[in-house]
DNA sequence: AGGTACTGTGGGAGCGCTCCCACAAGTGAT
DNA sequence: ATCACTTGTGGGAGCGCTCCCACAGTACCT
């Protein structure tokens, strides 16, 4: 095979050119073909169309990245050890809706871990070769670099659950505010009148909506806020297990007890359940995320559902849009988007 | 900068011709040290890598993919519905191993999901472009076309959980029949004699080693098998719950089962709840692979631990290897490797 | 008739790298 | 001194594609 040696190569796939000879047509032609350009006639296209399948022609992706500059893969970014991505079905439940989406596309999906200093250092090289077009960055503290970088390196990027209220890069998020005022809602409805709050990581933007979701409905309904019912988490188990316990000790007769995280209502139940209280005779309980755990816990938790495979879906949207907008010309100040989609409370035996 | 337009890019990255002029060496020197080359004397080595710091330089694997044909990156490939993917713990916990093995090395990993048959047919068309270096399977069917294509196609590939016990290609897994010995003689050992057991979906090789591991051990325990105690299940709740059903209307008296998955086990949970059976008392319940689900159920599950982060890092290591011995010459023939791990017996409070 | 414009097409140049051949310089055996 | 290696190096050619310029052909104005 032509060149210097056959590098251990198999089959000898075919090149533009051999379907440009085959077809009778040059070069230029067939790549117009193969990337949909209008200006071709139908006949041409046709005739190429036939010397594509007829030879099996699949174009060689690295010559076109090299060429073209661009590589047709994104990366989900995760800016947290292994380990942590999977202990919360959060994650996963997102990679699954961007996978889904994906799936319509060209686009392929890298999915790479920054957790230790070592992994960030490999993926700013990484970033700065420009090995993809665009970057999904999911579960970001406040203080994190990585967007800024991503920034300035003009890389397109979404984050999922942005870090402010005035946050710079393209956002998708579900309603956090809304989702906890369903949740304290539900609560009051019942006529639970003591209602706790073991909130998430403070640094989490989102963690910070549902306190205010959480506030407002109580004000709202007339009631006033007790700070000593709210109790700070970190949507672990561990930590919802603490909080629960200071709750107990602090507000005795609280009767419900609304968890940012299922993960994190489950350390609450162990907590109620050692200290002898039922669920929900004694104490309600709300969780947030809707995963797999509110299922499986006993008794099934009431959820807030946050509907995440759609949100992998925009998060895939906003992406394709702003690289696509990035290709043609140098557009800086682009207007950046910030999608909220609306979340629903799932109704189980725990409230 | 330079060539036919400056197509939208930001910094005008280094080439390896700058770093070589900048040097004061050719082209090719500069190549050899960046590839860790040993035909390199060592100031002009140095030399070298101080240009490369100096530039910041980083080399394009769009050219280095098109000039070397390889691509320093490899598809993790699941043939199933992303739904099913994320529903299993197995697999995210599978994801994590190989992620973690991935990260000591340049390579990157993709994620694929070939559920659907559009979905099958890019990939096919994906992999016949040799877009990756190697793939990981995980999860095949028996009748799946898939590893024999990758087979055809001299695509290096390493499959966890083989297919049958003539795998041809390499493989991982663990040992599923060691597993199930261990939790039939645990059950055993707290003094039960009627131990039923929901099995995973037959065609898959590793659920049938856990039956065969289930009938030995109570085979050399001296019992005889009672094959109306061993009922079909497919690894979900729902085939759980319907098989424990079954089962609790032929072997009323049955005391123990041994379930193919924990969620399996969740499922068998419910109808057991549902007949009125408490667990441990009336039935002792154990399940397979050590999930989330095992440690939240309740009563908490004991379950077989696979080592799935090191089944995960196995993979790496095989598939690696697999690509370096292919890459200097056209050596068929590789001898095939299966690597088996042990398992491990979590106990827990529903036995 | 000449101009202007647009449509469709061919092919040169170039993307940044690796591979390999050529060759200079050194080393040691004959 | 000649030959035969070995070590280190430079640079041409080529990977397969996209981009863009050039140009033929046709259409529609003045």
């Amino acid at each position: 095979m032509a060149g210097h040696g056959a590098r251990g190569r198999s089959g000898g796939r075919p090149t533009l050119e051999e379907v440009a000879a085959r077809a009778g047509v040059g070069r230029g032609t067939v790549s117009r073909v193969i990337n949909g350009s209008p200006r071709v006639s139908e006949a041409t296209r046709a005739a190429v169309e036939a010397a594509v399948a007829e030879l099996g022609y699949v174009p060689n992706t690295a010559a076109r990245a090299l060429a073209a500059n661009r590589t047709d893969a994104i990366a989900l970014v995760v800016p947290e050890p292994e380990t942590r991505f999977f202990a919360e079905p959060y994650f996963s439940d997102m990679l699954r809706g961007v996978g889904a989406a994906l799936s319509d596309t060209e686009m392929q999906l890298l999915l790479t871990f920054a957790g230790s200093d070592r992994k960030r250092q490999r993926l700013a090289q990484y970033l700065a070769a420009h090995r993809v077009d665009g970057v999904l960055l999911v579960s970001v503290h406040a203080d994190d670099p990585l967007p800024d970088m991503l920034d300035r390196l003009d890389i397109p990027a979404v984050i999922s659950g942005p870090r402010s209220a005035d946050e710079s890069l393209t956002s998708v998020d579900s309603d956090n505010y809304g989702g906890a005022r369903q949740a304290v809602e539900h609560l009051l409805g019942r006529g639970r009148r003591s209602i706790a709050h073991i909130t998430g990581r403070l640094d989490v933007y989102g963690a910070q909506r549902r306190i205010d979701g959480y506030r407002d409905a109580l004000r709202e309904a007339g009631h006033e806020v007790d700070e000593l019912l709210i109790e700070p988490g970190d949507f672990t188990e561990e930590g919802g297990r603490r909080a629960m316990a200071a709750l107990l000790e602090r507000r005795p007769g609280l009767d419900a007890v609304f968890a940012a995280s299922d993960v994190t209502a489950a350390g609450a139940r162990h907590a109620l359940r050692e200290a002898g209280r039922t669920i929900p005779g004694d104490v309600a309980l709300v969780g947030y995320d809707d995963s797999a755990i509110a299922r499986h816990m006993d008794p099934q938790l009431t959820s807030v559902r946050q509907p995440i495979e759609e949100m992998g879906r925009s998060m895939i949207d906003l992406l394709l849009t702003e690289i696509a907008d990035r290709r043609p010309a140098v557009s800086r100040g682009l207007e950046r988007r910030h999608v909220v989609l609306p979340t629903e409370l799932v109704e189980r035996s725990s409230s």
